[in-house]
DNA sequence: TTTTATTTTTAGCTAAATCTAAAATAATAT
DNA sequence: ATATTATTTTAGATTTAGCTAAAAATAAAA
């Protein structure tokens, strides 16, 4: 009798820390384009070379967790997204709880989030969530994926797209890297923030602000570009 | 010109979680008895091989996190030590965090510490004690190491050595296994019961108790040795 | 449609952290 | 003191995750 190992594949495997990253980024990276991600993107994005995404691509996709055809981009598969999502998930209730209960500043909380995202134990993220209050964005007005991976977003537009004159309220930001929020911060932005269009410069993107309806204030294209409002 | 790379040991580098597990059980395990640590007492604790731990022994020597000569067992140094205690520090803020915020039972916190204990942020921790208000103790008892390193432990006997008719508080217990601290839960022992000494019995060395002037309560020595007490 | 450039993959290495099996050393017992 | 047993170390393999350099495939340009 041969004994052969089983090689039925777990539908939710434990995945390592490397493992949950690329997933990420795959997920993040699909999420902008619709199309399947290049080796390239991944590499850029995680700040790794190339060979070294292909060969975790190949390996993801044994796992069944990203749908991947040899130099033609790969896509998440549904497991795969499910996995994402709890990472994503739990990444920012992390974030949400050091804001809220540690009193970090929100340019300070991605890095120490990146390490508690990939902590094993779904009761812990239960009752992180129940102890913050269930709450439905983290402290750059990004959604919340439920247990389920479901999450709704605010309707949202760039600064730099809204009309002169018309009014919003500051809903996230699409950047969250620190020297960027650091600048909001300076400048007075903040989720919550209502913003009225004063005007905006043809020439190189830039606009006049009026923040909480006193505060003159010029930014520049980059920044009216990651700075998102509700009408 | 030869150009060699300097090899100045690094007072403080950044540790592994393999690393810093095993500095934990080597500085465990150098409390109780005051000599060497073997080997196979290490393997034992950890629940790996003997091949396994000569290995790492060998690297953290190179690291001079701990003093080691073949076959004869090893001893933590000063900064291996002192690492040592400010993953245990982590590890027990941890989690007081967990049961006083999260109201998770103190037989659960153990494994969601473990991992936890390796995140790597000052901050964090700094920000993580004020928000607990400083505590001195974990849920089991056992005393937090200060940033510094520095705690004191209550003074502390297992109730197996209390005298008949003497009364104690529970401060600590020596066993944090899940399945005895489940076990105390169903007796109603718990941290800062007051117990009694009503009775021992030589044969087997089982004890009966009177908890807080009105539970009878029968022990059996194992019990009796893993509760902690205060006269 | 070739040629050129870019992207992606493969091949081969390195470093941790583990394992098994075999060799070396220390401890114990006759 | 020697032989047996137990402990510890070494040697050699494996797995994961990274790297560089070279080859292969695809896409873009002439």
């Amino acid at each position: 009798m041969t004994t052969e190992k089983m090689t039925t594949v777990d539908p939710k495997p434990k995945l390592s820390f490397a493992e949950e990253n690329y997933l990420k980024a795959v997920y993040h990276l699909s999420e902008s384009g619709k199309r399947g991600v290049s080796t390239n993107e991944i590499a850029e994005e995680m700040d790794t070379k190339a060979a070294s995404v292909s060969d975790m691509l190949r390996r993801l996709s044994d796992k069944k967790l990203v749908h991947y055809k040899k130099y033609q981009g790969v896509k998440i598969s549904e497991v795969g997204k499910s996995s994402a999502l709890q990472v994503i998930r739990k990444h920012r209730l992390w974030e949400v709880f050091l804001v809220e209960k540690l009193k970090f500043n929100w340019d300070q909380v991605h890095e120490i989030a990146e390490q508690l995202e990939h902590i094993k134990s779904p009761l812990l993220i239960k009752r992180l969530d129940e102890f913050l209050g269930y709450p439905k964005f983290d402290p750059h007005g990004d959604p919340i994926p439920d247990e389920n991976g479901e999450f709704k977003e605010k309707p949202q537009t760039p600064l730099a797209e809204v009309a002169i004159n018309d009014n919003g309220i500051v809903v996230a930001v699409k950047d969250t890297n620190t020297m960027f929020l650091q600048h909001l911060d300076r400048i007075g932005i903040y989720l919550g923030a209502k913003i009225k269009i004063v005007d905006r410069v043809e020439f190189d993107g830039s606009m006049e602000l009026l923040v909480d309806q006193k505060n003159k204030l010029f930014i520049s294209k980059e920044v009216a570009q990651n700075v998102l409002v509700t009408a």
